[in-house]
DNA sequence: TTACGTGCAAATACTTTGCAGTTCC
DNA sequence: GGAACTGCAAAGTATTTGCACGTAA
């Protein structure tokens, strides 16, 4: 059962490991795969409190080198937030942006093929290339929103 | 000519400050003034700099903690980046979002009605309430872009 | 065997806070 | 006179780095 999760992702950490003469280790085998099990979105911290409940031994400044290498890969992407960032699997997704409600910190997906035209629209005017770009929005969640608004009353 | 810089975002200062119960001072005035002058888009060290020029006394701490206040007071917004945060005037300003060139850290404002129409009808399927948003898109500016472009020769 | 990986502790970078003295109202 | 403001130094927070030891190839 274990070993059926994230077979690919598996598969191209090591060719990324073995294309760039790096090396294979259980540390890294062990982050990667909760990482791919876990709900998305994860903190360093949440990351750090999962693989170690199996592994004690694995330090944070362990996590946060596999994370980096995992975005290298291809493997994980980066949700810089205002504090700390969030991580999610980022391994044949397609290009999304997060909805982040503020009252329970939970993300939500979304994407839009229009938004995305209309911005490159908005760079061409500007002579502007795109490299990436960040789309965050803040607010309340429907259930976040629901208890608010009972609280009103 | 010094004093018809902002004369109306004073004035909301003062009024914000008198709401408050809060006071004046040498110091806030400064920071405004110099904020309203500049370019937009200052670090808290361009911040500082330009008012230490005649103000020599007046350090870090104010000027983040004016900041702060500034934006309570509905004068100024911040907009986040990896390291550390920008800010611009924000009176009476049109909502938009941010190009920021990678290479010459240039920032380039734009807007779209539609891209804001968009994020709406996503939210609305999710039943989220939108409380704010950061949009920014990372790249070359038109210069850098070029001068890239001429380097790979 | 040699270069890479790991974990700790220390360093960093930006921002906030505690505190003692000063200023505004 | 009393609450608010200021500046310094210290504390915070998230992340990175130096280093000695361990491990994969």
């Amino acid at each position: 059962m274990a070993s059926a999760v994230g077979r690919e992702e598996k598969e191209v950490l090591n060719a990324y490991l073995l294309k760039n003469h790096l090396k294979r280790s259980e540390q890294r085998e062990a982050i990667l795969d909760v990482f791919l099990r876990a709900e998305k979105h994860l903190s360093v911290d949440d990351l750090l409190g999962l693989v170690q409940k199996r592994h004690p031994d694995i330090g944070r400044t362990t996590v946060y080198r596999t994370l980096k290498l995992l975005q290298e890969a291809g493997l994980a992407s980066e949700l810089p937030l205002d504090g700390e960032s969030r991580f999610e699997p980022d391994y044949n997704r397609a290009h999304h942006d997060h909805f982040i409600c503020k009252s329970c910190g939970d993300i939500f997906e979304f994407s839009s093929p229009e938004i995305e035209r209309l911005q490159d629209l908005a760079a061409e005017e500007i002579g502007f290339v795109i490299q990436g770009h960040r789309h965050q929005i803040f607010g309340l969640c429907r259930r976040c929103a629901a208890k608010a608004n009972e609280a009103h009353r």
